[in-house]
DNA sequence: AGTAAAATTTGACCTAAGTCAAAGAAGTTA
DNA sequence: TAACTTCTTTGACTTAGGTCAAATTTTACT
């Protein structure tokens, strides 16, 4: 889930004392190792990952193909999103792609103090927006853009996931075939 | 906006005395004709429109042509998340297909009111939600179904859409050449 | 009913991107 | 530094789905 970032920082600062309390203490710091799972498949999503620092992705299986759905970077909220809404089995894993360093907020914890303090239902209101619109442009780039189109924008748009991510998964999160893109990338 | 209908039925069912009269106060019933625009591009969507009756199309203009980017039925939630949600202007139209009924709610007094009632926070998050689950579902179907596949997805999933909409807008909202669904149709 | 307009189908051809297979590069580990 | 493993590139070939153009069919309007 990627966030924009001013917005929701902006939001937090401007929390009254309480709910801001709670929200620092909420969320204990977790490491995880390159490789290692936050989340796998059929497993219910009970804890969002809020990325302090290191690489990790998000992805499902599909005809025995891995397809990522999201690259995560420092201050992305790494959570499957469905499972994690309806806390029922995800279809998704996420893991860390280097080694990380996870803020990690639990949903059950989290959806009580939303009760006690309502700026808390806010901000998750705020964060789900972005997430949908985040969506949103990713549908609207697959309706529009040509394979080296998307690969362009994403270059252009997030040139640290060209940088630090191996293309076989980027690749998958741009619809395209490891061949292709490598073709792709050879023309410019 | 899609609704997972009964959850938000029963949500808006328990709501407490006052969030609840004020619900039902705030959406004045709209008529539109066949081919009038609710919304147009560039504009600001200032309003929401629950149908209550009758069929509505979201869709953006790109190189010429249209793209439809949703379908709305009897209890869908028509608006243009984006520009609704940060007040800017629109990317997308929104046009009656049939002459419809819509419930209204005005951005602005909606936001007063979910201050007041914070229940209506919780209503506006579980509905934003259920949209970035359709969302991510329509992703997932774009990665991994083909034309074809899409198609009969669609077919099983809604087949009013199916029923009632031209073809052609059916063809853009899948990612399909008009002649290709055709094609595909005529093949079933 | 008769005509215009819109929607859908069909045909011929084209092309972006996929697949399969093999060769090179680049990292990692002993 | 050799030997794996993983990642990326390149080549040869295939194919799903696009485009353009011309029928049909259906719908809407006088």
């Amino acid at each position: 889930m990627h966030s924009y970032l001013q917005k929701i920082r902006d939001f937090i600062t401007n929390l009254d004392v309480d709910s801001s309390k709670i929200f620092n203490n909420m969320s204990p710091i977790q490491h995880f190792a390159k490789g290692d799972f936050l989340l796998k498949q059929d497993d219910v999503c009970r804890k969002s990952y809020w990325i302090i620092r290191g690489i990790a992705r998000k992805y499902y299986l599909h005809d025995g193909k891995d397809i990522t759905t999201e690259l995560y970077f420092e201050d992305d909220l790494a959570v499957s999103f469905e499972s994690y809404t309806l806390q029922k089995p995800s279809k998704e894993y996420i893991q860390a792609l280097t080694d990380i360093s996870v803020a990690v907020t639990d949903y059950t914890l989290f959806q009580k103090m939303k009760q006690q303090f309502p700026k808390l239902t806010e901000l998750d209101l705020m964060l789900t927006e972005y997430y949908a619109i985040w969506l949103e442009e990713r549908l609207f780039e697959f309706h529009t853009l040509s394979a080296s189109e998307r690969y362009l924008n994403l270059l252009e748009k997030q040139p640290q996931i060209v940088q630090f991510v191996p293309l076989t998964h980027i690749a998958s999160y741009l619809g395209i075939s490891l061949e292709t893109l490598s073709r792709i990338r050879a023309k410019i």
